[in-house]
DNA sequence: GATGAATGAGACTTCATTCAT
DNA sequence: AATGAATGAAGTCTCATTCAT
């Protein structure tokens, strides 16, 4: 049972400086992009020498995938525990919808490594991922199937309704916060709203 | 009359030799990202030497800008066309939805550029694509308020919808094409039936 | 009484390393011209790599400015050294002007790096050198002043005797060594004698 | 007869775009140096294409020579005219270092490129060049011979007194003009008084 | 004579990474 | 674990010069 998926400690680093280490990388990441960003500023971050990446992560790569690794675990969790808590379809997508689109606002920093800078990964590290970024999309996926059958949404094409609520949600990490749009809590209320009437309800 | 938003030569660069650097910048930056992409790079695919980029645009940031221009251009005049094509709201939102989504799809690697790499752009440039930015925005916002005063659209929150509706499109140039989608005409008719429903119409 | 004149650690590099490459771009400057000078040449001069300047020095221009604030705190130091080891104006003078074409001739590399290759440095870091500059010139005209009011010396104009005197120095670095002159003390017996007539002592 | 020295049309350039070009160079070679100074920058000044200079001048260096062929041969003439002017070593003498130090002073970019950036010359150049300087020595020589003879003069070292008379000469296209010296007649005025005491007269 | 795109070389500088300390 | 000098590669950009127009 001790796959990539479920190993938390899997390829992650755990120690405490490896995690500032992340931390920092994140910003970094999420600011200017994997390409763009220097892991000598990412030590700068920390006051530590260029160096000073290497014990924790023998690569920039390496560090990416963690972050990555990290992130696409923590929105399949946030989710599949939002979507458990419910019984009725209706309230399983409000939770896992709101789940996730909170989690893209709270989070925007991560998010964004999470849902844009997957290019530079090693293909290796890539399919890793994938395969959870499949897993969250299947969560709304069956949710979407549960209701159609049980008679409550009535959604024209479930592919499609599933790609524009995860779009929806993965899109925020993009501009988020805005002016108009400063406050998670609001912001995956209305978007609920979107995507209920998305798969017909009400 | 001569402002950035109408001056279709403004800055772009006119010449054959600088539109085909600039597609070749195209599709490096939408691939690799623009932090990641290397002037010498996009000089080779055109069997050029690294210095030859430079008489046409004077630094890799000028490049940047002039496809950002050209690609907010284009999106702002091809769903203007589309909304002033038709009368009703309805048919106003399915037409600009419509192209909205098709270009996003059809021209994925402009889009990417077009919708993430803005970051690497000067303030004075970020400003000037931000205006076309927020005039593209309108042309959905006065569809929808249209509808909404007509009677045709019920919807719930203007300015959420405005954006759900963008992030469709936007979100489209990340992940066009897979193997679900690759056909634009049949991912537009699905997200117009998803966005005449944000928008409570039927 | 931290200022820059003082502190002579001040922006100069005290590591082993950064002295060598301080000695080999002092060379290469004086040679061919800071403008013509690359920081290439520099590096292989000592058999490292091109990117090996960098740790030790930010820019081409701050390992001028190291060079350039070394050598006229030097200059300053040793005039001023000379001048306070005699106590008529006459051995004032002598000893002053002895020192300062000595060391031009001596430090020929460094002088002409000191003399001529100012224009280079950034505002700020010109300010710093000009600000040495003057106090070395003050030391020549203050000999001079002490001589006037002692009636040692007859100087028509102090100012332009100052000028004139500090432009012998100065130009040695332009050409020595030449033909006619390659032994710096003979140099300044020459020099020396020539300054004490401008005064009109003797 | 038509050597170097005497025909003024020798490499030179006579063109009035040759001459326009040579004009534009010598600010840009005075200003940053040879090594740091562009053809582009030149061409740049008179508002032309940067191939425009090649048809005038075949290289940067010929360029470069041509100006201080120019250059030097007008401080020949110059001298050689005032040191014919006057019949006594004191009245040569006063003729020859006043017009040469108003030449520098002057026409101190010029002055510049001459004194300064004869480095960048090809060998056969700088021997053309190296020539004229040598003549422009035995002027000064001759006029302190010329006095030593006649009794007016009291050289102690004739070589000595030759090279500080034309170091101050020289010295003055480094710093010219100053707070203390913007006029060319007054500082010719004390330079020669200067001069005057060098060699023992008064 | 002049233009301007292009080249080939090389400029300064940065970067991911290594390694002795 | 961390430092910081060093490397080899590469990055953006400039430059002298050429050449077709």
């Amino acid at each position: 049972m001790d796959t990539p998926l479920e190993d938390p400690a899997y390829e992650v680093g755990t120690s405490k400086a490896a995690a500032r280490i992340r931390a920092a990388a994140t910003e970094v990441f999420a600011a200017k992009g994997y390409g763009a960003a220097s892991t000598r500023e990412i030590a700068a971050r920390l006051d530590l020498s260029p160096g000073a990446v290497y014990p924790h992560y023998k690569t920039k790569e390496s560090l990416l995938f963690a972050i990555a690794l990290e992130g696409h675990r923590a929105v399949l969790d946030t989710i599949t525990r939002a979507a458990d808590s419910a019984t009725s379809p209706r309230d399983q997508l409000t939770a896992a919808v709101s789940a996730y689109v909170k989690w893209h606002a709270h989070h925007h920093a991560i998010a964004r490594v999470v849902q844009y800078e997957l290019r530079a990964l090693s293909d290796e590290h890539f399919k890793t991922i994938a395969e959870i970024r499949r897993a969250t999309s299947r969560v709304f996926e069956r949710i979407l199937e549960f209701g159609d059958a049980s008679g409550e949404f009535h959604t024209l094409d479930s592919a499609a309704a599933t790609l524009a609520i995860t779009s929806l949600g993965i899109d925020v990490s993009r501009w988020f916060p805005s002016n108009a749009y400063s406050d998670p809590d609001l912001l995956a209320e209305r978007f609920v709203e979107l995507a209920l009437r998305m798969v017909g309800n009400i």
